[in-house]
RNA sequence: GCCGAGGUGGCAGAAUGGUUAAUGCGACGGACUGCAGAUCCGUUUCCUGGGGGUUCGAUUCCCUCCCUCGGCUCCA
């Protein structure tokens, strides 16, 4: 297992990271609330903990990463009302668009995401529990609300401190809670709406207690590594730790708490409240997932970042472009030849500085996942294979030394995933074909055949670019 | 008001108590090409919010001020 630091929000340090149980690590990611389409914000902290966890895995660590799905609030409520909808069919059905987002986007690093409303029975065990201690009331129209007051630490994590905390700031107080801090944990049905019998009478679940059961039950009391957006930190993932350590009187909840800072959009937070949203779908059908992953890992994940919709993507997609470009070129020749393809070999020092950069991209992300920093080393790398010139001349086992840094970049980054819809499909077969004719065409300096040739594939959508290593072709997909 | 994160070139954004402050975008020049495109190479010496302090040396450490964003019980 390979030693890394993380900056912990919690202790506002960067520590190294030890996991409870190695190589187990328990790793758990706040996820949105399906009751719209996921926008590029959601999506940059998703991407992060996907490389979070692709590096542990990399690392020789079993992170068990579980990301959890609130299908079941106030706005999935609201929203199924506004088109006479099942609340939980309508949070099913985002979430499933979600999911498909995801897969788009290459984030496959989640072992589970439970659906709330699967662990009502935690939630109740949890809210008796609480109540017992004494830690929560009932109110009289059969609400449960967790007493701050009764948790001394509270405000440990986000460095609030409860006298100086704003009521009211921005919602209405409720006139049911002892104190405008108290935090509601269960929540007395509204007829027509989704409940479930306690023994406080029909409700559903309030959202902090959630996230605490279903980590109590999937986690334990205590697990490594707790993820989300610094909105996140107050009050949800303080009131997360206060039930949490409430109930079981195990500290800390989390071993480290990491928080991806925002995208914003003209200067404010991307959120659906506010409307200012560029929804994923419509960015990936625009610029596909890899300018978008590099847009996101090229910044340190704690900065805000802000999102040009006019800009941002389409410098991204050529700056992906200029560094997938040599990998491209490899992977190209080495599916041609394969490995054992005969050739040339690099020198022993190309091999060895391929080797090393791997070491060294390792190294980076160990520190605090310094993404972009492994970014401009491949780069570098790209100039580095550039100097070679023409690779057509160099043996399989060279082309795959070569390919090193970029397989660890596939790995960790989920950068240069290579998308058979580029060069795939039935035309994989009828191009090649149609190539080679056209190379016989400019042999014998017919030119006007050629470009016959190439005007004809480009009507159908079909990219051909001479260069130095023979003809390559792909889908047209800038648009 | 309180808590937190930020402020670096034309733009986006890294890093370090010390020679030319990474990388990318853009721009400019060149190579390659039948042409086109893509790519590659080179150049882009004038950039660290203001003011103090520590130091031989500060963008980095300390103090203070200013500005931006987030949070203060809906939020990735």
């Amino acid at each position: 297992m390979r030693r890394f630091h993380v900056y912990d929000s919690r202790t506002r340090e960067t520590r190294v990271f030890a996991p409870i149980t190695p190589p187990r690590v328990g790793m758990y990611v706040c996820g949105m609330t399906p009751y719209s389409a996921a926008h590029v914000g959601h999506a940059r902290t998703m991407v992060f903990f996907d490389v979070v966890a692709r590096a542990l895995r990399r690392w020789g660590y079993r992170p068990f990463y579980v990301q959890n799905v609130t299908n079941l609030d106030d706005k999935v409520i609201a929203r199924a009302a506004d088109s006479g909808d099942d609340p939980l069919a309508l949070a099913d059905r985002q979430f499933r668009d979600y999911l498909a987002s995801m897969e788009r986007l290459g984030v496959r690093s989640v072992n589970l995401y439970p659906y709330a409303t699967d662990y009502v029975p935690e939630i109740l065990a949890q809210v008796r529990v609480l109540i017992e201690k004494g830690f929560a009331y009932r109110s009289d129209d059969g609400s449960v609300y967790f007493e701050v007051a009764k948790f001394p630490t509270y405000g440990s994590l986000s460095g609030q401190r409860r006298e100086e905390l704003r009521p009211g700031a921005r919602l209405e107080l409720d006139p049911r809670k002892r104190a405008p801090e108290d935090f509601v944990i269960w929540k007395a049905a509204t007829p027509g709406e989704p409940s479930w019998e306690s023994p406080w009478g029909p409700g559903r679940p309030g959202w902090h207690i959630e996230d605490t059961a279903m980590t109590g039950r999937l986690l334990g009391d205590r697990y490594d590594l707790h993820g989300g957006g610094v909105d996140l930190i107050f009050p949800h993932h303080e009131a997360e730790v206060a039930l949490a350590e409430s109930a079981t009187g195990v500290a800390p909840l989390a071993n480290y708490w990491m928080h991806g800072g925002l995208l914003l959009l003209e200067g404010t937070k991307m959120s659906k409240s506010l409307g200012n949203v560029a929804v994923l779908d419509a960015v990936l059908d625009e610029y596909g997932p890899m300018p978008l992953r590099l847009y996101y890992l090229n910044v340190s994940y704690r900065s805000p970042l802000e999102f040009d919709p006019a800009r941002s993507l389409v410098e991204a997609r050529e700056a992906y472009d200029r560094l997938a470009q040599p990998a491209q070129r490899i992977a190209e020749l080495l599916e041609r030849g394969g490995a054992d393809r005969e050739g040339e070999e690099i020198s022993e020092g190309v091999e060895a500085e391929a080797d090393d950069l791997v070491e060294r991209l390792d190294t980076l992300l160990a520190d605090d996942f310094a993404t972009r920093e492994a970014i401009a080393a491949l780069y570098g790398w790209g100039r580095r294979v550039g100097e070679l010139g023409s690779l057509a001349r160099y043996s399989g086992a060279s082309l795959e030394s070569l390919y090193g840094p970029y397989e660890w970049a596939e790995e960790v980054l989920g950068l240069f995933v290579r998308d058979a819809s580029r060069t795939g499909g039935a035309w994989s077969e009828i191009v090649p074909v149609l190539l080679e004719a056209r190379a016989r065409a400019r042999a014998r300096g017919d030119f006007a055949e050629a470009d016959r040739i190439r005007d004809a594939l480009a009507a159908r959508g079909i990219r051909v670019q001479d260069g130095a290593d023979g003809t390559r072709w792909e889908f047209d997909t800038s648009g």
